[in-house]
DNA sequence: GCCAACGTTGGC
DNA sequence: GCCAACGTTGGC
């Protein structure tokens, strides 16, 4: 089993969003990032757990827990002219651009920010720390998932 | 293949 | 709103 993060903006999909739709699931469309793509493709498997963690927002940081419900395939959105996330040039007979499907776990009992895990040397390695990361999809190491869980509790 | 210009991400 | 960092594009 891998451990995942993945980036959403709250004020367009939070982890609320996620646990309000049917079956608490719903399809990750619009990476269109060519690496994060391909770890949707090749690596994300059915079961995987996954950060849900809030971007671009008041408070950063890691606030529920999904797993992979779907593995890999072509993100729709991309053919759909009028869809924000349109890419002419993904053809259907060919796409361009891969999503999953996800489904709630939870809403952890307070978003663990960002800040809070610039703190802990455990962390320094993620990939979510480094100078100028823009993956909206990465791998989270076994020792890193558990760590920031144990965090939890604690209190900020 | 180089690289300048441009667009996007995302924290602050 | 600012801006650093980065990815992509396209001319050459």
């Amino acid at each position: 089993m891998n451990y995942w993060l993945m980036k959403s903006e709250p004020d367009v999909f939070g982890i609320n969003d996620l646990c309000n739709k049917p079956n608490q699931t719903e399809h990750w469309d619009g990476v269109r990032n060519y690496q994060a793509r391909n770890m949707m493709r090749d690596d994300m498997k059915m079961g995987d757990q996954v950060f849900f963690y809030h971007s671009n927002c008041d408070e950063p940081g890691i606030a529920g827990i999904m797993e992979v419900s779907r593995e890999g395939y072509p993100d729709f959105t991309a053919f759909d002219p009028d869809d924000i996330h349109f890419d002419p040039k993904s053809d259907p007979a060919q796409p361009r651009w891969i999503m999953v499907d996800v489904k709630y776990i939870k809403t952890l009992s307070r978003v663990i920010t960002l800040k809070e895990l610039k703190l802990h040397p455990e962390l320094a390695d993620m990939i979510l720390l480094r100078r100028g990361n823009r993956l909206s999809v990465m791998p989270v190491s076994e020792k890193e998932w558990h760590f920031i869980l144990s965090l939890e509790a604690v209190q900020s």
